[in-house]
DNA sequence: TAGTAATAGTTACCTACGCTAACTATTTCT
DNA sequence: AGAAATAGTTAGCGTAGGTAACTATTACTA
């Protein structure tokens, strides 16, 4: 899809949107956002390391890696921001900003209804 | 997900999902439908194959292979459907019908504009 | 009608990305 | 101080996407 052209995959795209929305992030916030197991993320932050679009930044708690994006990440990032706001733009045409407004508060509450089902910790 | 309970796959289900609804289909059926490449429908078919719930139906063209769900096969997609259903009833708990008619309406026409923008028969 | 095009599928191979199980290192709690 | 919890890693499994190169069959055409 639109990602293919900037050489990323979903799961390394979701990474780089938390970073530059959040500033950093632990590997398990990660998780945590993507509702993804630990292995998943290490890995994928992993091959974003060596694309050397994140790196690691110390902190306090030596278990955690608190991860951020780099130069180059940012640029990345800004770059595929463009190409996806320019899809988003095409795939709405016709849709008045009314209608755009409605069908996302529907699908925010759908969201916070299927949130509530998966609540259990474990599981 | 749901499909988990039934050690289904998405991919295998979208299949399924298909043949139920379509009767028969060739692996480029498939493909077109799925929007994914020939290999990977004749990968998953093969496994569907395994699992005993598609079965060949042979033809006038010898070249193509078309496919249609078998007993068993039906079977786990009424159950899969039921599932399916429930949870779709849960996750839409609070949104009245008219709000449910409007969002589908406005993502019908957002997947227009997305089919449209793919028309291209390469690339 | 013989020969070439196009079409349907397959095989082999690469990568991404989910998962679980089992582990280390560090921090927190008792 | 010692046990429990937390963060992350490693190894290994399977599904699922892709491309390149191939066979077999059908359709087209000169």
């Amino acid at each position: 899809m639109e990602l293919s052209k900037h050489n990323l995959y979903r799961a390394q795209w979701s990474i780089l949107y938390y970073l530059a929305n959040y500033g950093s992030a632990t590997l398990v916030e990660i998780s945590n956002y993507l509702g993804v197991e630990k292995p998943t993320v290490t890995r994928t932050v992993t091959r974003l390391e060596e694309l050397g679009y994140v790196e690691h930044v110390p902190g306090k708690d030596r278990r955690e890696k608190r991860m951020q994006l780099t130069e180059p990440g940012s640029k990345i990032y800004q770059d595929v921001r463009v190409t996806i706001d320019q899809f988003e733009q095409d795939i709405l045409k016709g849709i008045s900003e009314e209608e755009q407004l409605q069908a996302i508060r529907i699908m925010k509450e759908i969201r916070n209804n299927i949130l509530q089902k998966g609540d259990n910790k474990n599981d």
